[in-house]
DNA sequence: CGATAGCTTGAGAGTACTCAAAGTGGGTGG
DNA sequence: CCACCCACTTTGAGTACTCTCAAGCTATCG
């Protein structure tokens, strides 16, 4: 499953690495900068990520640009339509995928076990990116990027003894293009996040969470 | 595919009837107000919508809903998350479903053909829910009312010489809890839309596009 | 025909956006 | 090794859009 805002309660484990019984095909890696591949390329492969961080995104006629998911390890990319792939797919630190043929996930001839896999992967992106809904549409900024943190902080954080660390692979306007923000307005709010103590920054892009719980109770739109 | 909001050439096809070649379950009928499932029912069901129109949403704790999609005739709904419904399911209007077991999503035994449709169904979905993203994050109000419009039009609406016309089954606050917004909002968009010529409503629930080149305009962003 | 739920309209407030400028930090070349 | 440069980030001021709260309206159903 991919990084996207879960309902509270349905923190979902992220999947385990898919390694199959049939000859492994060589990992693949990227450099940072480095896209897999872009919006309307042939679908050949789904990759699961082994290590590093990815970010999918689409862009709109007028520049507008979504990022779709990031894609953490664990997570299964390149789901595609009509045998396309509907986002472009960039690489934000170095990173290395595990590749599966399509046919794997398509006909599952040779590897049952692998495509029942695939199947639920897709399924859980499915539901992943319902709750994603819920937070474009119905969260303020504040809710958004609370929400937002948490999912790392549970999923990537290491304890620091009552605080909680990780950091953002990503830059402001990922994030902002992520929970349909503006730049400005993420840096607001991480300041206002900052100045509150709930978090602490370093370097921009190392978070430590100074209040796990308040993040939370932020996350989940309760009254400061 | 659902009724989502897709970039202006991703205007798909709707999923012909998965007749399939098996021994037909009996189709399933739903009043107006029915529920087809709830969030957290056991699936053990696929459905193919027939006829009628039905609404996918969730709830969050605080009240908050988010209508995830609507799904209309050739739509595929009941994906399960972990074995269990992710949304709740209500009719909104006189429907007929055709349902399919789980496990012919989950191993096709018995039927390739369609085990292979439902999965292409699952992926379909997917990309639809991306093009929602973009929705929800990137637009105002008036474009995503507009892109509503746009989609019912092509999906569902009628030749009326120039003119196209369609029903909307689903109240203004089923409008409002799909596109992010407020009913008030909603409203106040309808009745830009109706003062600028561009639809005409009659009796609230039959909407005549008079200009649907500039509703798609609209849809677009492109300034008036 | 009256009750009621759904819809529309209005006024005012608040949040996030836009445009603009200043600050910060990492990387490169002198 | 230091200084400069550029991209990214932060901060500020003002605006615009959508929301909230409230009241009136309209259709539908009993």
């Amino acid at each position: 499953m991919y990084v996207t805002i879960p309902d509270q309660d349905a923190i979902s484990t992220p999947l385990p690495p898919l390694s199959g019984t049939l000859p492994k095909t060589t990992e693949t890696r990227l450099k940072p900068g480095n896209f897999l591949y872009f919006e309307g390329d042939e679908v050949a492969w789904l990759y699961q990520v082994t290590s590093g961080v990815v970010r999918l995104s689409r862009l709109l006629a007028d520049g507008r640009r979504q990022v779709i998911a990031f894609g953490y390890p664990g997570d299964i990319i390149g789901f595609p339509k009509d045998g396309l792939h509907h986002t472009d797919c960039e690489s934000l630190t170095a990173a290395r995928l595990q590749p599966f043929r399509r046919s794997h996930l398509e006909n599952g001839e040779g590897d049952p076990q692998l495509h029942h896999a695939l199947l639920q992967a897709a399924l859980r992106e499915i539901s992943a990116m319902q709750d994603h809904f819920m937070m474009l549409g119905r969260k303020s900024a504040t809710e958004k990027l609370a929400s937002f943190l948490c999912v790392l902080m549970e999923r990537v954080g290491e304890d620091l003894g009552a605080y909680r660390q990780f950091t953002l692979p990503m830059s402001r306007s990922d994030i902002a293009d992520f929970l349909g923000l503006t730049t400005e307005t993420v840096s607001r709010t991480f300041t206002q996040l900052r100045k509150s103590k709930v978090i602490a920054i370093d370097n921009n892009h190392t978070i430590i969470v100074q209040k796990p719980t308040a993040l939370v109770s932020l996350s989940l739109g309760d009254r400061d």
